[in-house]
DNA sequence: CTCCTTATTGCAACTTTTTGCAATTGCCTA
DNA sequence: TAGGCAATTGCAAAAAGTTGCAATAAGGAG
């Protein structure tokens, strides 16, 4: 199934429109997997459609975003970046070495309960960043 | 006890200087008590200290963050904000109407824990920011 | 109190992100 | 298939954030 083919339904069932810009931005998350900076992915998305602009960029991913396509994430320099929207899970970073790992939703499930018992809110956002120090960190602290 | 009483020995403690720069920033953050964005931060302390510079300010924030005297955290809008380290607390924050609630450390120290014995990672942060929907708004959603 | 070292700041150029508004265009209707 | 309307984009200016480097000044030593 092309990226055209998966998400146009997914727009157009919200009321929203597929343009050329979306479908481009899109496809580089699509493939790149991982998470990109809006600047990362302006300098890809150009590439596959000249006179793309970069306030397009800023507003598409937001707007992804909000409509679940797409998830944002703190990343290790303080900053916003974007991945396609896949599996629930979180991330953990080094704040020494920046090295980064992927954690399960699943482990964070029962605290996520918890805190929407406690506080009443139900929580919508299944990409949380944690910092700390990996365990080879660790190790020159002492 | 004064700002400079409470906050000079803490830096030079770790080897830094106590300068008017800090001292104004630490002042401003530590009298508002709550989240400041940068640009905050920056009017209200070149207000005491006229010649500061924008450089400064988001340096100093960095600094004292590193440091533990303040805590960044993601607010509502995707930015950082600041806040004098104090208590130990995350915030939940409703997408629709922004609405934002802190919560206890306490209650997430559980799954702090299992974090930590399945990942390795020692977890240094204590300001995290969940996301949802307020009571009232999840009414608005059916 | 003065000197010295080097941490810290200001400056200025640059990059990134945001915003209002007019022009464009996706897609629904006929 | 053509027309019309509102969603979406590009443009351009502004705001926010970053960086290298030279000048300044905090605070320890003498
Ligand atoms: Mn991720
Ligand atoms: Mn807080
Ligand atoms: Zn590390
Ligand atoms: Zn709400």
């Amino acid at each position: 199934m092309t990226c055209a083919e998966e998400y146009t339904p997914q727009l157009r069932a919200r009321g929203y429109r597929m343009t050329p810009q979306r479908l481009a931005i899109l496809h580089i998350l699509h493939h790149n997997g991982g998470h990109l900076s809006p600047v990362e992915v302006f300098d890809a998305a150009r590439r596959e459609l000249p006179g793309l602009t970069e306030a397009t960029v800023y507003r598409t991913l937001e707007f992804l975003a909000e409509n679940h396509l797409a998830r944002p994430a703190l990343n290790g320099n303080g900053h916003i970046a974007y991945e396609i929207a896949r599996h629930e899970h979180h991330h953990l970073i080094c704040r020494r070495c920046g090295n980064e790992m992927e954690v399960e939703h699943a482990i964070l499930k029962s605290m996520y309960a918890r805190l929407e018992s406690e506080s009443g809110y139900r929580l919508t956002d299944r990409h949380l960043t944690f910092f700390g120090l990996c365990p080879d960190c660790q190790k020159g602290e002492l």
